[in-house]
DNA sequence: CACAGTAACTATGATAATCATAGTGACAAG
DNA sequence: CTTGTCACTATGATTATCATAGTTACTGTG
């Protein structure tokens, strides 16, 4: 790609989000990471992508404070690459992906009844299913659901945009 | 970019979402869709993306159902484009986007004390924040609380894979 | 001690996506 | 009949990605 706009600066937070998770790879390796794999070989062969990439974006994913890595053993030196609690807190998106996907990305019986991946609260047993909930209520929220309401920052940078 | 690996057809949820999520374009053209921006130019300009960019990604949104293109008038042909109950479905990926930015993707004061984006539930009233929470007894959820139970044909795909 | 094996990469060249800029077609307003 | 708007398409330079091969630094086996 050639050098592309910078979203670092924008007001707006999915702008910022988008400049790190707008990658292919970058959410691959995340899922990864996730899952509990850390090493580089696990993760390339896992992802399908090429060392150069799996590479190219670890190292991104350091210098963004997302992963840490990590000397897992000193002779010969063997890294392994851990989720900080910035990277553990992305988890919400990759959830949101995961249930976006089981609503509508699998043909009828693809995944044999059930979802693809399940999850459990531990804390109260729940399965916790794809929805997103009001904390305040407990209803389900979709597009529509909610009135959004842009800081005076946010709503001055894109009126400069169209002006 | 050469021609990339399919994820289509793995049983990943997060790697059918990456398909088409992990693309900085389709991010901010989802995030002006969202914020009611529905015609060509307003989106290009509001994303700083080129033309080219714009038409090839709306194409490939309306051929995955995600938005719909609609003539708002006929003489010029004008259209807009307007995202399908699939693609308002996406809303929670763009949610937890902007969550985790609103946590991590700011400098202290940057936003002049408050979020960058309030989200109301109009129901209840609740100012949502940006937590992600249980639907079944109301607690945040972060990774960690959740177990994880992968179907067992994504199993086997991951045991194809490292094997 | 030679040789295969493993982990974590780096190097190379072909291919393809992106950007910036300019241009097109259809019409409306002045 | 020139300017303006909207929704794009065309062109060429730049740069990212992929596939494949190679490197470094060891360990374990015979």
């Amino acid at each position: 790609m050639p050098k592309r706009a910078d979203l670092s600066d924008t007001f707006c937070p999915v702008g910022r989000s988008a400049e790190l998770l707008g990658d292919r790879a970058v959410l691959l390796i995340l899922r990864d990471l996730f899952f509990g794999r850390r090493r580089f070989e696990a993760i390339a062969v896992n992802t399908g992508l090429g060392p150069q990439l799996v590479s190219a974006r670890l190292k991104l994913l350091e210098s963004e404070g997302v992963v840490e890595r990590h000397a897992y053993q000193e002779r010969p030196q063997r890294h392994e690459y851990r989720l900080t609690d910035k990277g553990k807190d992305l988890f919400g998106v990759l959830y949101a992906m995961r249930g976006w996907a089981e609503r509508w990305a699998y043909e009828d019986g693809e995944t044999g009844g059930g979802p693809a991946m399940r999850y459990i609260h531990r804390a109260c047993g729940t399965d916790v299913g794809t929805a997103l909930v009001c904390p305040g209520c407990g209803a389900a929220l979709g597009y529509g659901d909610l009135k959004g309401e842009p800081s005076p920052a946010l709503k001055a940078e894109q009126a400069a945009r169209s002006g």
